[in-house]
DNA sequence: GTCCACATGTAATCAGTTACATGATTGA
DNA sequence: TCAATCATGTAACTGATTACATGTGGAC
């Protein structure tokens, strides 16, 4: 349910189409809630099926078309109303940390094997979230550009400030994980002398 | 697909009823994969269609009966082979991290209300993690001491360190998640002087 | 004329959630 | 006899994944 209010949250900014927004979209809040477009295109007609975005049809060329989405007065309310609702947090379901709990039952080799593609994986995470922490302090996002242009400027501090705080937590968490999984990789060789 | 390797996982140990492994898993893998009855039963189905397990039926009383599952060979190669396997890595979808990327759209009693309610959430997590921990030490955990029960003395060590291993970085992972969002607080009241 | 970006979907399948549903056994 | 625990599911639904499918516009 939360890529509806992704998806509000950047349609907010100003209108935008369907594939527009799949690129802000995959350039922003994608680095934080993954979507394909596929799941993005059906999603969008839900949620102007219930009233939340509206979209208008544009011409493109000759024959071309291209659907326009705005968010309606409805969707504004939504989205502010799910900001002020607890989250519902999902149970945990974490394949790693199961797999890792049970690393006696296969080889050394194998266990290494998982290990450094755990650390492959965060350290790929992590340098995304880290190039979005240079892209904030840059202003080389162009989705919060598009924001701050909008924004007054009382509360552009804001805006980027709670942007740097949500991606310096994903970053720590990365940077976590790694620094588990080396450990772990000292544990390996130190219970297979 | 890892509840699969999962309820494997405990069943190697030994045969157990669809009862009693859910028992088993609530209080072992279950604080690293959650799954409810109602996903267990099903799924034992399933592998035992898939040849992974079997299930003989057994007499309980005067009509009552049970079934218990033990893991076939092949069973035990499917599982050897997905501890060998590359994980595959879910791509990120994370409310709080969503939401936290947007703390500016709300007000700041909501944007407190969201980063405390996080703590809670995961000063629960740590709580059952941490105790966790002291079970193992303890040798406190049912599910630890029956496969302790049948692994050769030299292989006792293995076993509870690669425990260990897992549930600190659970631990590690929480204790991050709520040093985060402790900042977090920080940061809505030096905005909102 | 051909390639890349623009533009938009459908269909099948899967894993997981929630709610519903039922009944037997054992011990106080 | 009553409650707790043992014991086992089904059904409807949701959210997400994967694969498939189709066509236009503009630049070189």
């Amino acid at each position: 349910m939360s890529l509806r209010y992704a998806l509000l949250a950047i349609l907010r900014v100003g209108p935008l189409s369907g594939y527009d927004l799949q690129k802000q979209f995959s350039q922003s809040v994608g680095h934080v809630w993954h979507a394909p477009d596929s799941q993005i295109y059906p999603e969008l007609r839900k949620m102007e099926a219930a009233g939340l975005v509206e979209g208008e049809e544009q011409a493109r060329g000759e024959r071309g078309t291209r659907r326009v989405y705005h968010v309606t007065d409805a969707g504004d309310r939504a989205y502010l109303e799910w900001m002020q609702s607890p989250l519902d947090y999902q149970r945990v379901r974490d394949p790693a940390h199961l797999r890792a709990a049970y690393l006696e039952n296969t080889t050394p080799d194998a266990a290494r094997a998982f290990l450094r593609a755990h650390i492959a994986e965060w350290e790929g995470e992590l340098e995304q979230w880290e190039g979005e922490l240079v892209r904030i302090d840059a202003l080389g996002n162009p989705m919060l550009v598009r924001r701050l242009a909008v924004t007054p400027e009382e509360d552009r501090e804001r805006t980027i400030a709670y942007k740097r705080f949500a991606y310096e937590g994903l970053v720590e968490r990365a940077r976590g994980e790694i620094a588990w999984a080396r450990r772990g990789l000292a544990l390996v060789d130190r219970l297979n002398p």
